[in-house]
Order: structure tokens, then sequence, then C-alpha cells
DNA sequence: GAGTCTATTTATAAATT
DNA sequence: TAATTTATAAATAGACT
């Protein structure tokens, strides 16, 4: 009998660092960020909380995932009952999550296409090339004296800044142009 | 012998809905949302993604994560080199893996404590109370002309426009006060 | 209420189609 | 280049501390 096993199966990846293969690092990012995608949907379901995700990929492509909303239309575009009960194992079920899967690429695109998130992905782009000259966290912030921070670059640097002020070392920083 | 399991181990649960049993269900979102921070630092590690995730609780507590930043200031805190190329299996490792989670704990009592997300909280908790009357996604978005978004709940109510426009069956909304 | 331990479910790396 | 399959790694529900 043929006992040899067909394939390797799943092999153990270091998490530590970046993948270098290109084309396998392509191939994680879509696996993984899907399953982010479903985690995160199920949180929200399962404990009843409001989630938003941004992911920017190395060349600047931004993507998102926003529940419950999400799930609130894809249950208007199937056609399901917010109320229904059917067990998850379900065959149903199985074509919602598809279905599920298919509007979260469909938003991506969406929102990709309207030019809408381009404008983070730029500022987010133009904070990642300011980076990679300096690293962020050792720059200066400042001039945030109110929390009414009126975006995610703010809102991030503003993160930055109170954890660097929890620092036992605080860290010197310094604001360079962030914008150029 | 005593083939008796000890326990019941790992469930199968119904992931479609909320979970009931309130103790049940706080322990879940402890360790889910535990589980999908490694899942988002994992995947920019791999990579080389920014990422941001916010989440709401029901209460309307703010929870957040963002990466690569973290990730830098947690090997500056933890002395390791950013360069440093240890087989991720190894006991230091752990450590870090540890050192990290304490870290993305503080970088929510952090933020919270600041009132800074509060701010966002409050906001987000105004809609959920308005999206109880009717849903969010029923309601007119309007107004919303250009793609210079300013803040989150902006850019939410955006995003689902996106969706909405692009439905079969467009779905007729209407701004109901937002702030009341 | 946070941490530990099983047993099991779920996610996914690599191969394959 | 994107789906499917296989085998294994990883996450986690429930019980216990």
């Amino acid at each position: 009998m043929d006992n040899k096993k067909q394939t390797k199966g799943r092999q153990r990846i270091d998490t530590s660092k970046k993948r270098e293969n290109e084309e396998k690092r392509l191939v994680t990012f879509s696996k993984r960020r899907t399953g982010l995608y479903k985690k995160s949907s199920e949180l929200c379901t399962l404990c009843g909380t409001q989630l938003a995700i941004l992911i920017f990929s190395p060349s600047g492509k931004p993507f998102s995932f926003a529940h419950p909303n999400i799930e609130v239309i894809a249950r208007r575009v199937l056609e399901i009952n917010p109320q229904s009960n059917e067990n998850s194992d379900g065959v149903m079920d199985a074509y919602r999550r598809n279905k599920i899967t298919e509007l979260n690429e469909k938003l991506t695109i969406v929102s990709d296409e309207g030019g809408y998130e381009k404008e983070w992905g730029m500022k987010l782009a133009q904070m990642e090339k300011v980076r990679q000259n300096k690293l962020l966290c050792e720059q200066k912030i400042h001039e945030l004296s109110d929390y009414n921070v009126p975006n995610m670059k703010d809102w991030l640097l503003e993160l930055y800044g109170r954890i660097n002020n929890r620092l036992e070392e605080p860290i010197d920083t310094q604001v360079v142009g962030m914008y150029n």
C-alpha cells in the first residue's frame, strides 16, 4: 500500500522576520489578510463589538475592513434575515461566508477606486518615506496639545507620543517635515 | 490505566451569533482580541505592511493596535537589535512575545487614560445609539462630496455610502441627527 | 478575574491542479 | 495566476487554579 505522504503539509515559518521570497510573501499576504478579516468578523459577532482595520501594503495600496456594517450589508445582499438562527455548519453558511469574502473584496476595490483611501494611503506613504530616513518614533511630536485629533495620521502620532511619555527612558524626539 | 479524558477540550461554538453568556463573552473578547493582535503583528512582520486596528466594545471602551511602530518601540524597550535574526522558537523570542503583549496592553491603557480615544469612543457610541434606532446603512449619507474626510466617523460613513452606491438595489438612506 | 492546561477546532504553508 | 488539497502548526473553549 502507498504510505507515502502526498505533501509535507503546513510547515512552520519564522514569524519574526519578513518573508523574502516575493511570491510566497504575496500569497501569505492574501491568505492571512483574509484570515484576519474572518477573525475580526467573528470577534464582532461573538462579542458585539465595532471594529475597523486599515492595512497598507508596502506599495501603499490600502485595504480596509469594518464591522458590523459590512455584515449588515452582506445580509441584505444575500437576503438573509438578520435574526436568522441557522447553525454555522450548514451549507448555506458556507455560501454566506464566501459571499462575505467576496463583498469584503468589493469593499476594498470600491473604496480604492474612489480615491478616497488614497488620501490616507498617500499620507501614510509620506510618513513611511520619512520613517525610512529616521524612525518615526524618534521624531519629536509636539503641538498636539488637544485631543481633538482630526485624522488618522495625527491619531497615530498622538498615540506614539503618549507611549513615548510612558517609557522609562524618554525618547528624544523632534519633528522633521512630515510632508516633504 | 486511566483513559478518562481530563477535559472536553476545545468545543465548537456558533460564530454566527453573539455569545449570550456574559462571562463567556468577556473571556472570548479578551482571548480573541489578543489573538487578533498577534495575527496582525505577524501579518505586518511577514509581509512588510502597516496596520491599524480600532475596536470598540459594546460599552464604548476603545482598544487599539498599530504596527509596525509598536514593534519598533518594543524592540527599544527590550533592547533588541532591529536587525536581529534570532529564530522565533528560541527562549528569548518567547520572552519578547510576552513583552510585546504587555506593551500592547499598555498602549491600550495609555491611549484610554489620556481621554484621547474617548473622543472617538463617544462618537462611535453616539453612532451606535442612532444605529439601534435605525440601521446606519439605512440612513442617508449626503454632503460628503469630497474625499478629504477629516475623521473616523466620516471615513466609515463615506465607506458605507460607497458600498451602498454599488448595491443592485440601492438602500434608501437619509441622515438622522448624528449627534443627539 | 487573570493565568494554565487539555483536547479539539481552525488556520494555513506547500504542493498541486 | 488563482483555486483546491493535504498535512501540520496555531488558536482557543471549557475546566480548573
